[in-house]
RNA sequence: GGGAUCUUAGCUCAGCUGGGAGAGCAUCUGCCUUACAAGCAGAGGGUCAUAGGUUCGAGCCCUAUAGGUCCCACCA
């Protein structure tokens, strides 16, 4: 306790010295201790091509600051660490690195990609878990998980051939979203809509005569966004319910350009209101087609390649490119006389979210997970509170997926991620979905088989990361013990993607919710509101932000006036004030310090290190008033943690270090510390007994917030053996809390401020000290300036303070402060403008006119006295007597001046 | 088209179940007071988007309107 502590707080150094520290004690670790009961959080893993981002700061400080809590609160708190193979992120990435070496991925191999692949693993996997380790994340890193490992394929593996036993994985022929430049299918969760501006191009295609040939003078006309689908065109529909059409009923239209009679439908789908009432039907190219073709037994044409270009299909166009294609097809009709007019038209296009491409819809061969069983009790739990999600406005938005969803779509044709499970066998083409490769075909006995070449969607296995982690499908300790995992915390972004998918799949393979609490939060944004992305260049990098603040200032930054959901914009002037606060705290420790060595060169012992029980006697009204309003903090800042609040715990947290604590206990005992004499120890002794033990207090509820200057500075109070991380969280006391000191502290600080604004107002220098009297009728006031003398003579800069009961012996143009009971004079030596004077009491008599015009209007309105809570009436009446004697005060004041 | 959410001090936002409007930053004034100028003391600044309603009482609950943000669906 000797060391000596810098002026200010540099966070530089100190910051990773404690994280080693907390490493080499082991205290992240966690282990199963049936005598502990367990407090677990999965990471949502970070990507392994990720670097930290502001979200990821976010999110982790979030988690971070509960798993703290919960493990001083003496929970056996496991944080659950891991990354993510990231599929199609992933591949993208090497694909441009391997680009910047002429090489494609085809020139690799599948075995030489993977290999490339488990490179980049190596080298950047690392990464963002030192980056993480920055932040001061307490995560157990002996149990650090990666979603393809041994255990995690196992588990996919099994949740895969178990699914598909069921019957709800299967391989379907169906309208899927695909990628033309990343070459695979995608979900429809990765289908981003985009409002672009377009065209809608005016077609009629002839009516076929009763010949059979196209006809010269009939059409029939309507619009389209694609034109070039037309080549895949194997109907066009009308309502059934349209007049205007009901003559063409049965017969046909002449497809131009491909050249021949396709039939005109009639369907529900097609809407009268909209242009002429007539659809081109694409079912190989369109969604809503696909479902009208499949009402109807139309023909699918595909005319696509996988590169989006037109395919033999497409006739003359064969090999051009999508839009090249709408071009030239556009022309062709125009020149057949076919094109009726192009207007301009603003539509939604589906976009890939990972590179922004057009997204193609293909028919296509591929696995799929049946929804509408393995989503009921995913409903049911959220519906029934089971799983309660943080804010409860998530309901609704995971309830409007819920009840639209449609089967997953998971394969995807991609190398990086986990292969799917099933073998072709090569002599009859019989699919054996199966852990391992089958050795002989049930069907045909033949021994050879090719498997599938496709990849699994990379949330197929994030989905069950809650039980992957913890040693599922083995059933472990850990397992048993651990699971389900307390909460789950992460951005509203992936509700889709994730936090259902986590829900389902526990449920279907745990039998159990994988989590009890979904805490939400926002968006990172910059000063100006936009989404920081790396094309604006707006992002702010958080390691940048920990360099030159410290880690505890950004995690302060991101947690403070923030409401769960709720996305929050970034400055740089807030981590500047909570560094500043960090330096606060650092400071207040300083003084604390410094006074307890000068006491104990000084008497030669540490009169302060007792139980509350041996100082509780010596403890002055100041000190009870501190210890009772901590007392307060700890009930209060328990509780709100406790709902998650995050934000407003440490606010209230901050508030009182640095208002309550700093600026008036501090100041209020410094008198009784610089009391060199040491004419009563016993004071100091107490005083300094109740800053250490406060301030101990205070930095353990911070602590979750600001791991490391709280730990450096319990450290050097305490030693550096122990660590605020494993201590006791602080409990309120029942005892601890004092009413009646808290009330006469209020009335001496109400005094001081008095004085101190009287003198501001009246520009008196602050080194000028003046006489103060109290003058009150009341004993018990006048008890209370009598016992907090001292400091209210300091705090008011007062050079001496008189009690009395009546204005005896105080000029008549003393300035006067009313409060409460009583009235405070200062006499100045010279005249003080009377004129002046009167004023301020008059506008001090207007504010209480109107306080208690309030009062009355409450305490005359006869509903409100009949209706309002006793509780209520009492604090209004009490208000009246307090407002009704201050007003007294002033008018006797004023007569006395006038 | 459906839904969510926001509109509070100059700026950014808190305000949890309705009971006298808060913080940080910015602004103004005075202070290098032996923990801290990354500080201390004091001050100014808000008909809580608008209009109704419920209530003894509304920033908070209900309805409508305007504007902003976002999500979902998607009509060719």
């Amino acid at each position: 306790m000797s060391k000596e502590l810098a002026k200010t707080y540099d966070p530089k150094g100190i910051e990773d010295k404690l994280y080693q520290k907390w490493l080499d004690k082991n205290y992240f670790h966690a282990e199963v201790d049936k005598t502990k009961t367990p407090f677990t959080i999965v990471i949502p893993p970070p990507n392994i091509t990720g670097q930290l981002h502001m979200g990821h700061a976010l999110d982790n400080t979030m988690q971070d600051i509960l798993i703290r809590f919960k493990r001083m609160q003496g929970y056996n708190a496991l944080w659950q660490p891991g990354t993510d193979h990231a599929s199609i992120a992933t591949e993208v990435r090497i694909i441009e690195k391997l680009k910047e070496e002429g090489v494609t991925k085809e020139d690799l191999g599948r075995d030489g990609f993977l290999e490339r692949a488990w490179e980049w693993k190596k080298e950047y996997g690392g990464r963002i878990i030192e980056q993480l380790k920055r932040l001061g994340s307490s995560c157990d890193w002996e149990r650090e998980r990666f979603t393809m490992d041994e255990g995690c394929n196992k588990a996919v593996t099994e949740v895969f051939c178990k699914m598909h036993e069921k019957g709800w994985i299967y391989k379907g022929s169906r309208i899927i979203n695909w990628c033309p430049v990343c070459n695979t299918s995608i979900s429809d969760a990765e289908v981003e809509y985009e409002e672009q501006a377009g065209h809608l191009w005016h077609i009629k295609y002839p009516l076929v005569d009763e010949n059979g040939e196209p006809s010269k003078t009939e059409f029939l006309e309507f619009a389209t966004t694609r034109p070039e689908t037309m080549l895949g065109d194997t109907a066009v529909a009308i309502n059934p319910n349209d007049e205007r059409y009901a003559h063409l009923k049965g017969r046909q239209v002449w497809l131009p350009i491909v050249n021949k009679a396709i039939p005109i439908v009639e369907d529900d789908y097609v809407d009268m209101e909209f242009g002429t009432g007539v659809v081109k039907i694409t079912p190989a190219h369109d969604p809503n087609d696909f479902e009208v073709g499949k009402r109807h037994g139309l023909p699918e044409v595909n005319i696509m390649n996988d590169d989006a270009t037109i395919n033999s299909n497409g006739g003359k166009y064969e090999g051009l490119e999508r839009y090249e294609a709408r071009k030239q097809i556009v022309e062709e009709l125009e020149k057949e006389g076919l094109l009726v007019e192009i207007e301009d038209y603003s539509h939604n296009v589906g976009t890939h979210d990972r590179c922004g491409t057009t997204i193609e819809p293909l028919i296509k061969k591929q696995w799929f997970v049946k929804m509408d069983e393995l989503i009921k009790p995913a409903v049911e739990a959220v519906k029934n509170g089971d799983i309660k999600l943080i804010p409860e406005r998530m309901n609704k938005i995971y309830f409007n997926w819920t009840d639209n969803i449609r089967d997953w779509c998971i394969s995807r044709q991609l190398w990086w991620g986990h292969r799917i499970p099933a073998y072709y066998c090569d002599k009859c083409g019989e699919i054996i979905v199966a852990k391992e490769a089958p050795s002989v075909c049930p069907k045909c006995g033949e021994s050879h088989f090719t498997q599938d070449p496709d990849t699994l969607d990379t949330w197929f296995s994030s989905a069950l990361w809650p039980f992957s982690t913890l040693g599922w499908p083995e059933e472990t300790e850990d397992l048993k013990y651990f699971y389900p995992t307390d909460v789950l915390v992460t951005g509203y972004d992936i509700i889709f993607f994730w936090v259902i998918r986590m829900i389902f799949s526990g449920y279907e393979n745990m039998n159990e919710k994988p989590f009890k609490t979904v805490l939400f939060h926002g968006l990172v944004r910059d000063s100006q509101g936009r989404k920081m992305s790396k094309s604006l260049g707006n992002g702010i990098d958080p390691l940048e932000i920990i360099d030159k603040y410290g880690a505890d200032a950004l995690r302060l930054t991101l947690i403070t006036g923030n409401a769960p959901g709720n996305d929050m914009r970034f400055y740089y002037e807030r981590v500047e004030s909570n560094r500043n606060f960090a330096n606060k705290v650092w400071n207040a420790s300083r003084f604390i310090m410094m006074n307890m060595e000068q006491a104990k060169e000084q008497t030669g012992s540490c009169g302060w290190e007792v139980s509350y029980d041996e100082i509780k006697g010596s403890l002055e009204a100041v000190d009870k008033w501190i210890i009772s309003k901590l007392n307060t903090l700890i009930q209060d800042v328990t509780d709100n943690m406790e709902h998650f609040e995050l934000g407003i715990a440490v606010q209230k947290v901050y508030d009182f270090i640095w208002d309550e604590f700093c600026d008036w206990y501090i100041e209020m005992v410094k008198p009784r510390l610089y009391d060199k004499e040491g004419s009563d120890a016993a004071s100091r002794n107490a005083a300094l007994w109740t800053l250490k033990n406060v301030l101990i207090d205070a930095l353990k509820l911070l602590h979750p917030y600001m791991p490391f200057v709280t730990e450096e500075i319990f450290c050097t109070v305490q030693s550096e053996e122990e660590s605020i991380m494993v201590s006791d969280w602080p409990i309120y006391i029942e005892e601890r809390s004092f009413v009646k000191e808290e009330t006469a502290i209020n009335i001496i600080k109400e005094a001081v401020r008095g004085i101190r604004n009287v003198r501001t107002q009246m520009n008196v220098a602050p080194s000028r000290k003046a006489a103060v009297f109290v003058v009150s009728e009341k004993a018990e006031v006048q008890n209370i300036f009598e016992d907090g003398k001292l400091f209210f003579a300091s705090l008011a800069g007062a050079s001496e303070v008189t009690i009395q009961s009546d204005r005896e012996g105080i000029a008549d143009d003393a300035v006067s402060v009313v409060i409460p009971d009583a009235t405070l004079y200062i006499p100045f030596a010279e005249l003080v403008d009377i004129k002046q004077e009167i004023e301020r009491l008059m506008k001090e008599q207007k504010r209480l006119e109107g306080e208690l015009s309030r009062v009355n209007g409450m305490l005359n309105n006869e509903r409100f006295m009949s209706k309002a809570p006793e509780a209520k009436v009492k604090e209004e009446r009490e208000k009246l007597a307090k407002y009704t004697q201050m007003m007294e005060q002033v008018k006797q004041r004023l007569e006395q001046l006038q």
